[in-house]
DNA sequence: TAAAAATACTCCATAGGTATTTTAT
DNA sequence: ATAAAATACCTATGGAGTATTTTTA
């Protein structure tokens, strides 16, 4: 059986006349004759009584005729369903990010846009360090995720660079160098630093390393958390200086002071990354053309 | 879009691979991704992703595969449903009887064996006269009925005899005539009578005025109900005598007694009625076929 | 390099068209 | 006698087969 068979036979269950049903389905009497003759061949029992002035339902036919309606409203409901998944307006995005995101103000504004122009998709939203957020990636437990470069190109994963934005250097509030407009690495040098645990490896870190030692010295870490957030407490604590992205700024946190490192500033990346295989993700697609439209303002690259 | 579509496409979502899912269906492997293809241009986008060791499904794949599925089972479940309606075994047959049919052993034994065959036809049963039993049947709100003759052969309506029996005298226990083995009609020609009202106008009431006039006289109707077990009871409490058929000895009722007529008796005919465009109705015909084993054995014509 | 899907083509089964007959009132 | 469905026959679309190429990990 094919849903034509039902079509048709639907179209002569409503006009009770084949002629005028075949007029409305736009074929002939006659191949619609057929194959409704075919269908009631299969079925193995008539479903129309013909009279000579048009034709009635049998029993069986009345009990096909509302299965037949069902079935087809619910392939109309199954094409529109799918396609609306295609085009992104059904669905979920899981999406992860990294402790810092949430203080560029692009990675707010972006969400706000995708809920406002895709209101019927499931959003979550969770916080993580970058290499934890690419295993939930990579495990299927996530979609997207907004995190720092990965170290090595994981196998596949797909990654995709939003922006650069010069790293600050934030130090306690009475720290003599918040004297300064713009504050030399070089001046770090001896100062105790808060920073990322070397296990959480990310690329933010390795950035952090790389310039101190352009600078001339090994950052003397003497304490560790993996949050940026914490790092921001802990210097306010006093317990060292550290360097942060721009956008940490955001966050005012009282006995805490950021100065801008003199240029060239060492920078932050921030990147989304999403399952290589789901390239054509309708979400994923949508999510990164917002982004797009949105990042220029905020000296994206 | 066919079924045949949506049968493929469910085998290689299934399969995840498009050769083995083209040998489970029976069909070479290049058909089948014609059809997925002209599928995935049907409703505009991807429903597998390709990769070099089978396929995955999209976001939209993965949308359709269920609603695919549940199509698909539900297309088998409204041909199982149709078939079997079509084999009378599913469906509903709405009974009407007059109300001296469920003393007549037949009846009930039609009714409780048609039960046990067809236990999933919703059976429903209503009590009436001939003539508003077969207006019910034409205005399609019973679909069969046991009743007395029709006195014109009704438009529209198809009668079947089922049986003959004779017509007994129905007399007061301390009636004189009681006492005889068989009554000869012409003993009750100056009897007061309880009978059907006129108006009614079954073919039993001419029947029994027929075989009276024959007999040499004309019924004083002293008293008229329409109903056969009414007349027992007025007969009981003395107000004439009458005549019904012999399986309503059936009604043992305090105060009367039965006798039988003498030979020729005039005879009570039981008809079953439905309308006549519904001649295939497999309710109906499973109907006739169970009361045709009954009927020999109780003299049957 | 190898497995698998896509493409190119060929064939034929059958959906659909046209003309006519049969049917039932 | 008439409306309508069935039948007969023809046409051509497209589903399926065979052979081959392309793809990508």
């Amino acid at each position: 059986m094919e849903l034509r068979h039902l079509r048709y036979f639907v179209a002569v269950a409503e006009a009770r006349h084949f002629t005028r049903a075949a007029e409305k389905i736009g074929i002939g009497q006659p191949p619609l004759s057929q194959q409704i003759q075919a269908l009631e061949r299969e079925l193995g029992t008539r479903l129309f009584v013909r009279l000579p002035r048009g034709v009635n339902l049998t029993a069986a036919g009345e009990a096909l005729f509302d299965d037949a309606r069902r079935i087809l409203r619910d392939v109309e409901r199954a094409v529109d369903r799918t396609q609306r998944v295609a085009r992104g307006e059904l669905g979920r995005l899981r999406m992860g990010m990294i402790n810092s995101a949430p203080f560029h103000p692009l990675i707010p504004e972006v969400i706000r846009e995708f809920r406002r122009h895709y209101p019927n998709v499931a959003l979550t939203l969770d916080e993580g360090a970058t290499p934890n957020l690419a295993a939930s990636i990579r495990a299927d437990v996530l979609d997207v995720a907004f995190v720092r470069p990965l170290l090595r190109t994981e196998n596949g994963i797909a990654s995709k660079t939003l922006l650069d934005e010069d790293l600050v250097v934030v130090l306690p509030q009475e720290h003599p160098l918040t004297r300064r407009k713009a504050v030399p690495l070089s001046a770090l040098s001896s100062e105790p630093f808060v920073l990322f645990p070397r296990s959480v490896g990310a690329g933010l870190h390795e950035e952090i390393l790389h310039a101190c030692s352009s600078a001339g010295f090994v950052p003397h870490v003497l304490q560790e958390t993996s949050q940026v957030t914490s790092i921001v407490n802990l210097v306010a604590a006093g317990l060292g200086v550290s360097l942060v992205p721009a956008s940490m700024q955001q966050m005012h946190t009282v006995g805490v002071a950021y100065r801008p490192l003199q240029k060239p500033a060492p920078i932050a990346r921030l990147c989304l990354i999403y399952r290589e295989d789901e390239d054509g993700s309708p979400q994923i697609r949508n999510l990164l053309q917002l982004v797009d439209l949105r990042r220029q303002q905020y000296g994206g690259r």
